[in-house]
DNA sequence: TGGAACAAAAAGTCAGACTTATATGTCACA
DNA sequence: TGTGACATATAAGTCTGACTTTTTGTTCCA
């Protein structure tokens, strides 16, 4: 995942990253650069380079006289997948997962819509590929080899619909089902149903069906709102 | 909009980031980070937390014995706050209105149907008052204050959703809007159908009718898309 | 009480020396 | 002629120390 490693000012983020949005430094919170630069052993330059990272993802604020700022959870650029990525490393990861997911709900039915319209015929031979290896390792506990085509077919989706913010999105969707299938539903074999789903979509989008792609989507996403537990009473 | 002097490096980033944005390095471009400091004429300390910035933006990619490289834009952390508007201000301007009002047209209805479950009854009054101000700004060329309302319904709808990640397009939302007042369409009053919805949808949230809300506000987003030309043939 | 001058604190900036990784070219050897 | 080891140059990376600038809080005088 990414490049854990890419200079020290990297080392600096991999942990007062997750600190932060974490919660340890509650907003308010007011560090000094210099502190800093001693409790991590690294040059005041190296950590502010760390800062004007931390800055730019608007998780912290730099004033001259008073020291580096610790902003509301509000203010966070909570689309930077680094962001993401820190947030569902920590204790707030169940909250994370469930913003993700009606994130989803709202976006891939749309998105699929759209691909019944843009994909091309390359695109829509992928999809079915991916859908019948979904199919493919459906039972037997092949959770892995069931999740690889399960995010490479919405990750087809995304793209496929040519809108460039729902193509970045393909990160985040495979963040949400990795998370499923390793941490918290998913014990046994995926629902039946939501594979033939995945089927339908397929055949829809390769049909031009725009309509019946979003609806079925649609109904993938409700499914998967269900499984957190976040439904329409 | 946000704060155009935050420091040197803030200053570079005004006009690097533009200029990147822009398509002004094609992807793969090597830039050197001396080479940088001397154009700019600031230190190369400097010069390197701005490449920093750039770099969490993933809109470049720093390499030992290389330099600095421009990334393909389909790396870009196009979610990114400056990112967008360097965008908005740059010749790709339509584009990215249209990717953003796409994005709009799915996140929002969802938005509103949430807002119906949760909205406060101080966001209920804050809805209906927004919507009455469009109402009043909606005659006689009073388009600042029917943009100005405009802006906020939209934000109490996102925020009143209860999900941090729609909340969060907020800023957007408002982005695309003035874009659309400032610039494109909208030489005259607004369409009053528009308008109407807008007290509907204000008043389907207040009446808790989740389904309503979202069906009045996929209207709304659908007239956004029609105004862009992008439309199901 | 109010305001102006002052002092201290922390970030910001700069310059220079040094380190490290690595792309690329060179040369010997098979 | 092709291939692998090795040398070299290059540009980023790091560190340090001195200096500047802004801002806050205090103090002192009107």
């Amino acid at each position: 995942m990414s490049t854990p490693g890419r200079g020290l000012h990297g080392r600096v983020l991999d942990t007062l990253g997750p600190a932060i949005t974490a919660g340890d430094y509650p907003a308010g919170s007011v560090l000094r650069t210099d502190e800093l630069a001693q409790r991590f052993e690294v040059s005041r330059s190296v950590m502010r380079e760390a800062v004007r990272v931390l800055e730019s993802m608007h998780l912290v604020e730099s004033r001259r006289r008073v020291g580096v700022t610790v902003l509301p959870e509000c203010e966070w650029n909570v689309y930077d997948p680094q962001v993401i990525r820190w947030r569902l490393a920590g204790s707030e990861r169940p909250r994370q997962l469930r913003s993700l997911t009606v994130l989803r709900s709202a976006v891939e039915p749309v998105a699929a819509g759209l691909a019944a319209r843009h994909a091309t015929s390359e695109q829509c031979a992928e999809l079915t590929e991916c859908a019948l290896g979904m199919v493919a390792n459906s039972r037997g506990h092949r959770l892995e080899e069931y999740l690889f085509h399960d995010v490479a077919f919405h990750r087809v989706i995304l793209t496929a619909s040519g809108n460039e913010m729902f193509a970045r999105l393909g990160g985040v969707v495979a963040e949400v089902l990795a998370g499923r299938t390793h941490h918290d539903v998913m014990f046994e074999d995926p629902d039946p149903a939501a594979v033939t789903l995945h089927v339908q979509v397929a055949e829809a989008v390769r049909a031009r069906d725009a309509e019946r792609a979003e609806r079925l989507t649609r109904e993938i996403t409700v499914g998967a709102l269900q499984e957190l537990d976040i439904l329409a009473p």
